[in-house]
DNA sequence: CATATATATTCCACAAGTTCAATATGGACT
DNA sequence: AGTCCATATTGAACTTGTGGAATATATATG
C-alpha cells in the first residue's frame, strides 16, 4: 500500500507510460515517496492487472515503443477509498538516531563528519523544495494548494534537521565532550588495530 | 544496512537475549528504528553467523529458556566500521504527501479527518519524547548526551508536523477550500455511487 | 473456570523495494 | 571512432520487513 497510490495519483493526471512515472517523480511526488524504475513497471503491471488502469502501446520510430497507461473509473475510486483510509504516522528510520544511541560505541570523528555532510544536503533540499514553492499558486488552484503544502512541510523538515545538525556538532565537538564520563570502548580498539 | 546495526548497537550495551532487544526497542532505540520479532531473532542468527556474536543457551525453569547473545570484537569493529562510513539522509515516505500532491483526485472530507488523527498522534510522541528526554544527564554523560539529542530531533519533528497539520486543517478547510479553482471529479463519482 | 498476558523462540509465506544486467537506437561530446 | 546520455522496457536475484501461527508454562484478571 504504497508506491502503488502515488503511481495511481500520477495516472489521476494524465496517461502516463513507465518512463513517464519515472521522469515525473523525479520533480514531484518523488521527494515525497520515490522508487527505481524496475519497481514503477511492475507496479504498473499490477495496477492494470487490478482493472485501475488500461494499456496502449504506442509506436515510435528510433525510440522504443512506448506503454501508456490510463487510469479507469475503478481506478479512479480505488484512490477515492484510499484517502478515506486511516493513514498510518511515518515511520522514522534515521542511522543517525541509532548511532546517537550508541553514541559510546561508535566512532565521533565519523559522526562529526556525517554530521556535516547531513548538515549540506539538507540546506539544499530545503533551496530545492522552496524554488518549487515560490512558482505555485496556492490562492487560486487547489492543486497548488495541495503541493505547496506538502513542499511547506519539506521546508519546515529540512530546516528542522539543519538546526539541529548544528546544534549535535557543537554538542559533540572535541572540547565539548571532553570531561564526559564515558565508557568507551573505542580508543582501546583504535590500540589493537592502528 | 539497518535494524542489523540498530541490534549490534543494543549489543554493544551488554548480553541480550532476542526477547530482551525486542523489549529494549520498544523503549529507546526502537522509536527510530523498529522492528518485529520475527525478523529481531532473523537478524541475530545472521549477526552470530558473520562473527559479530556469540550465543550461549541458558536455562530457566517455567520458562522457555533464552539465548544469550553476546557481542565479539569483531561485532565492535563492525559497528565502528559502520559509524565511519557516510549515512544516506533517511527518506521520505509519507502518504500524507502523495495525497497532496493528488489533492484533485483524492476524498477532501477524508484527509481532514487523518490530518486530525496524525495532529494527535504528534502531540503524544512529543511528549513521549519530552518525558524520556527530562530524566537524562547531558551535562555528565556522554551516554546520556547522545539520547538527548535523538530525542531532541525528535521532538522538533513532532512539534513540527504538529504545527503543519493544523496549517494545513486550516488551509484545507471547507471554507478556505470554497472559489478555488478546481478539475475536481470526486463529486460526479459521489453522485454515480451514493 | 476461562481468558488474557508475560515469557521465549522458530518458521513460513508474503509484500515491498533495490541492484544489476540485457536489449535497442539516436544524438551529443571528446 | 569511442563513449556517454536520453529514450524505453523487461526480468531475475536479492534484501528488508511484515504477519501469522505454533509451542509451552506461570501468573493475573474477570
Amino acid at each position: 500500500m504504497s508506491i502503488r497510490f502515488a503511481i495511481l495519483v500520477a495516472l489521476s493526471e494524465g496517461p502516463k507510460s513507465g518512463y513517464d512515472v519515472a521522469k515525473h517523480f523525479d520533480q514531484s511526488i518523488g521527494f515525497f515517496w520515490n522508487a527505481r524504475h524496475s519497481q514503477i513497471y511492475r507496479e504498473l503491471g499490477t495496477i492494470r492487472n487490478k482493472g485501475w488502469a488500461t494499456s496502449e502501446e504506442v509506436e515510435q520510430t528510433g525510440k522504443p515503443n512506448r506503454i501508456v497507461f490510463t487510469i479507469t473509473e475503478e481506478g479512479r475510486e480505488a484512490l477515492l477509498d484510499w484517502s478515506r483510509e486511516p493513514i498510518e504516522p511515518m515511520e522514522v528510520k534515521d542511522n543517525f538516531l541509532v548511532q546517537l544511541y550508541g553514541i559510546e560505541n561508535i566512532d565521533l570523528e565519523g559522526l562529526r563528519a556525517n554530521l556535516l555532510l547531513r548538515l549540506e544536503s539538507h540546506r539544499d533540499r530545503e533551496a530545492q523544495y522552496a524554488s518549487r514553492h515560490a512558482i505555485l499558486d496556492a490562492d487560486h488552484s487547489l492543486a497548488d494548494r495541495g503541493r505547496q503544502l506538502a513542499l511547506e512541510v519539506g521546508i519546515r523538515w529540512e530546516r528542522e534537521w539543519a538546526d539541529w545538525c548544528t546544534l549535535a556538532l557543537e554538542q559533540l565537538s572535541p572540547e565539548a565532550v571532553e570531561g564526559l564520563e564515558s565508557q568507551s570502548n573505542v580508543i582501546e580498539l583504535k590500540g589493537h588495530h592502528a
